[in-house]
DNA sequence: CCTAGTAGTTAAGTTGGTGAAAGAAAATCA
DNA sequence: TGATTTTCTTTCACCAACTTAACTACTAGG
């Protein structure tokens, strides 16, 4: 039962990305890069990890996100190596305008807790992270 | 907060998904058909609105779920024009061996909870689920 | 300081996706 | 009932986006 909301959960939020991808009109890698971008700045190797690509596909992922005028590249002012990707004003604007709906349902949801109900949440949550985690470990 | 760990909660099962599917050989999409199979048989059509890819899509996952021995088509008994994909034992055997790992530590997981607990967390859960539905509704 | 490792990109080739079209069966409805 | 519309599955031609490998540039750790 449990485990199965937990399923649904994460069908519930492929399906959303995929329907907000298709409003900004991009793919869901795309997507899922931006929805990362939208909480902080990264480079395309941490972009790759993220999106379980290889290093070359996320140079495509920006490359065609640059190209659509969501983010911009930029030089990492420690590390002559790296590239720094930021959304830009438009990006930023774009992909909160479509988050924002659900991260205001999450939020309401998330009001309705009491502490200790919330707490609760919480540590099913990371339990639940942790179960992904540790039946994925590589053996 | 609790947002992020949803969020968190989504990247996790993404990456265990890729993780199982590298293990069993084959991709994430068929990945996930293989989970839905172990719930319940389907046709292609209800895989490709669970993956949100095309029918032809989804004819070429079962097409190479079945080349594999994973699965294997039947005729619907009630419409003739269905065709009716399940798991193979072998098929069965291998998905529940590699799911099991993380279902058992999810059903531990709720098996601390107490009952006022486990309402709170279904209650979230659920809410989530409506969160992403509701924001992902097409307008 | 030199070796090993990391970041980013490009190039060539492959995988797996799409849209359109078609055939067959079922459902809807006048 | 018969006509029309919808659904299910598959095939085909095409293409988007991935992979691996190679390479440059830079950093970090003995």
């Amino acid at each position: 039962m449990t485990a199965q909301l937990v399923r649904d959960l994460v069908d519930a939020s492929a399906r959303y990305r995929h329907e907000l991808a298709r409003r900004l009109g991009v793919n869901d890698h795309e997507m899922q890069a931006l929805e990362h971008l939208a909480r902080e700045a990264a480079g395309p190797a941490e972009l790759a990890r993220l999106l379980e690509v290889s290093t070359a596909a996320s140079t495509g992922v920006v490359d065609r996100l640059s190209a659509k005028g969501h983010v911009a590249r930029h030089p990492h002012p420690a590390d002559r190596r790296r590239t720094v990707v930021e959304l830009t004003d438009d990006g930023r604007a774009d992909v909160l305008t479509h988050l924002g709906p659900m991260l205001g349902r999450l939020a309401s949801l998330d009001a309705d807790l009491d502490d200790h109900d919330r707490a609760v949440v919480h540590r099913f949550l990371r339990g639940a992270v942790e179960a992904f985690d540790e039946a994925g470990r590589p053996t």
